[in-house]
Order: structure tokens, then C-alpha cells, then sequence
DNA sequence: TGGGAATTTGAATGCTACTCAAGTTTTGAG
DNA sequence: CTCAAAACTTGAGTAGCATTCAAATTCCCA
């Protein structure tokens, strides 16, 4: 678990000199971003967490966006680590079920939705950053697909095709979940792709 | 075609008297995106176009972030028109494939597409918006629903499941078009979207 | 141990949304 | 028609934020 961004010092080179510190910076971001909300988060919020000044994580992040990008990208890692390891632990069916679990948002604050929303507001401008945010959405689609392979007796074409469509349908959703819209909270998209899920599967 | 927004004078009773000048600073607004650009918007860029002062723009829509969402509605309510004299004038075949090219970004720049993504990061908080927001998708939804049921001979309550199900598809898949993912341009989406369709029409 | 590179700071900069006091125009009651 | 209240309009002012930067400090290794 390291070099998850892609800030460097003005005239860079080469990357920094301690991922350790990046990982703190962002673990603060995290904290701040729960602590004072999303759309009040200052820069202030996150340097004071993570005991250093604002100058000092601008140095590390070059950008309030590549903070948060970055942000996003240590969050899709963690779940994706944890993904692995409570679904190990389970039968087909429940698998299924907690996968949808942990790719939805669980309401309209979830930290990590609320920074997918930003980076889709403001996207990346470089191509690697772009290829590792579309690593982990693969990474959802082949644990999902692997899923529905047991369970319903899929080809692996067909359940890589089934689960791509089901995880941009959970991003579709998960906007509405976003948006607070009245009835579709975090319970309703769950329903709503399990629904579409037991259309195709036995 | 009138009263797109929110906004209204600081200690507000009644809205505005001039849904006229609202309407007029929306337009400013799109050809201010189009021209500078989403991410440099400011306020100035739109009053400039509208020929008026930044005060005189925010004393009618309140701030950004509403003057953005009302624009959305603009957008969304001439789409809204638009797609309806379209489709009228196409065979079933036809009208599918024009609402998921009318539905889905054009590009990464696709201005509505980012007012959408804008809104999302930034939702506001008063329902009468998001019910507002919500009906637009619902009338996607139940023009889709309409074609597919004469199409493929679908009952009402099919139809309108599948409707709903591939809009919420089509928002998953604009998020990477959105992003800028490599290869995931306008074409892609369209044709993801169709293959999903053909699965499950004959 | 000396010096260059990396790190760290917080004050300065610059930009932008938003506020406001002061006018101008519109409206409608009488 | 009259005139005062309400609505409208302005641009200068305020405040808050991201970002820059010059200077100070620490680290590294020859």
C-alpha cells in the first residue's frame, strides 16, 4: 500500500521522498472530509489534521483536485482489499449481496461516493490516473463476475458481461442516491439492482 | 417555457417579476460554458453575456451553485421538447437509437452532461428542485418505455422496468465519458448501451 | 563536516463568490 | 395623474479560499 497519488514537487523528477507521509495526508483528508463535510472542506481542515501547514500539503499534492483524487484512489484501494477479504468468507448468495453492499454508497454522505462525484465534476487531466480509477472499477466488475460464475453457472463471458452492465447500472443509481432525491436512499438502489440482478439469475 | 429555476430575492415572498430576464441569463449561461469553458466559469463570463452586472445575475438566482442547477433545468426542459418532435418523426427502430443518442454525453464536454455532473458533487438541498430534477428522468424514462413497447411488444409494466433500468445504465456509462476514459468516448456508450437493449429485445 | 537537496513554514498574492448601500425604474392605489 | 412603495440594478467593497514563494530548517552522503 503506497504511492497512491500523483502530486510532485514543482519541477519534479522524481516522486517524493516519503510515501509514508502522502498516506498520513491523505488518512487526514479522510478524517476532515467526515469531520466538517464535503463542501466546506478547506485545504486549513486537512493540513490541520495531519499536524503540518497548508503550504507543506500543497507541496506534496500540487492541487486541492489531485488531494482529493488521490483521496479516492486510497479509499478504492482499501475497499478493495476489504472486498477480498470479507467475501472469502462467505457462500455465493451472501457474496453477492455484501458485494452490492460495498459498492454502493450508504447514503448521501459517503465519503467515498462524494469523492467519486467530485473527480467526475473535475477529472484528472492525466491518462494514469484515469487507467488506475478504471483498474478498480475492472477490479469491482471481475469480483462480481466471479460471483455470479458460481452462482448461477455462467460462461465467463457472459457473467464479465453481466457484471460490468450491473456495476454502471450501481453508478447510475448511486447519483440519485447522491443527489438526496426523496425515496431513493441507499436501501432503494440495493433493491433496485438485486432486482435487476434476479431478472437474469435463477 | 418559463420559471426554469430556484432562486429568488434575498428576504423573497413572491419570485421575480421577470421570468423573462431568467430565462435570458440561462442562455447567457450555456454560451458561457461553451465559450470559457466548465471549470473557468465565473460569474462574470455569464453577466458579461447577459449584458449585466455580476451583482444584478446573483441578486436574481441567488448564487453559483443555483444559477448552475437552474441552467440544468433550462437544458434538460428544451431536451425534453427536442426529443419529443424528434422521435414523432421516426419508425420504432429509429426512435430507440436517436433517445440514447439524444440521452447520452456527446462528448466529455457535453455542457449538460457536466451541469448534471456539477450538480451531483454539489446537490441542492431544497426538494422541490430535486422533484424537479426527478421528473425529468421520469419523462426519459416513459418515452423509452413508450418505444420499446411498441417495439418489442412489451406490457406497460415491462416496459417500464426496462426503461428505467437502462437510463440508470446509460448515467452509470456517462460517467466515464465524463472522465475522459481512455476509449470510453460518446460511441461507446451508445453502443453499450444498445448491446444491453438487444439482449433482451428480439 | 560541509554543502546541496529535500522539506517545511506562514505570510503574501490573486482570484472569485457574495454582500451591500445607494441609486433608478416600475407599479398600482387613490 | 401622483407619488410612494416595491422591484430592480449597479459597482465597489468584503471575505474566504487555493496557490505561490522566499526564507528557514532538516536531511543526506561524500
Amino acid at each position: 500500500m503506497k504511492h497512491y497519488g500523483c502530486g510532485m514537487p514543482p519541477e519534479s523528477k522524481i516522486a517524493l521522498e516519503r510515501p509514508d507521509m502522502r498516506a498520513h495526508v491523505l488518512k487526514a483528508a479522510l478524517l476532515a472530509i467526515e469531520e466538517v463535510g464535503f463542501t466546506r472542506l478547506r485545504i486549513r481542515d486537512i493540513a490541520d489534521r495531519a499536524g503540518m501547514s497548508t503550504g507543506h500539503v500543497l507541496y506534496y499534492f500540487g492541487s486541492r483536485d489531485r488531494i482529493l483524487v488521490s483521496t479516492l484512489l486510497m479509499s478504492e484501494a482499501d475497499l478493495d482489499e476489504r472486498r477480498r477479504v470479507e467475501l472469502a468468507g462467505l457462500d455465493d448468495h451472501a457474496a453477492l449481496e455484501r458485494l452490492v453492499e460495498l459498492y454502493l454508497p450508504k447514503s448521501a454522505q459517503d465519503v467515498r461516493w462524494r469523492l467519486w462525484a467530485q473527480v467526475v465534476a473535475r477529472p484528472p487531466d492525466d491518462e494514469e490516473t484515469l487507467l488506475r480509477l478504471d483498474g478498480f472499477f475492472r477490479s469491482w466488475a471481475a469480483a462480481l463476475a466471479t460471483v455470479v460464475r458460481r452462482l448461477a453457472g455462467l460462461g465467463a463471458e457472459a457473467a464479465e458481461d453481466f457484471a460490468v452492465r450491473h456495476c454502471r447500472l450501481m453508478d447510475g443509481l448511486s447519483n440519485d442516491v447522491l443527489l438526496g432525491m426523496p425515496g431513493h436512499d441507499a436501501t432503494w438502489a440495493k433493491e433496485a439492482v438485486l432486482a435487476s440482478m434476479r431478472r437474469e439469475l435463477p
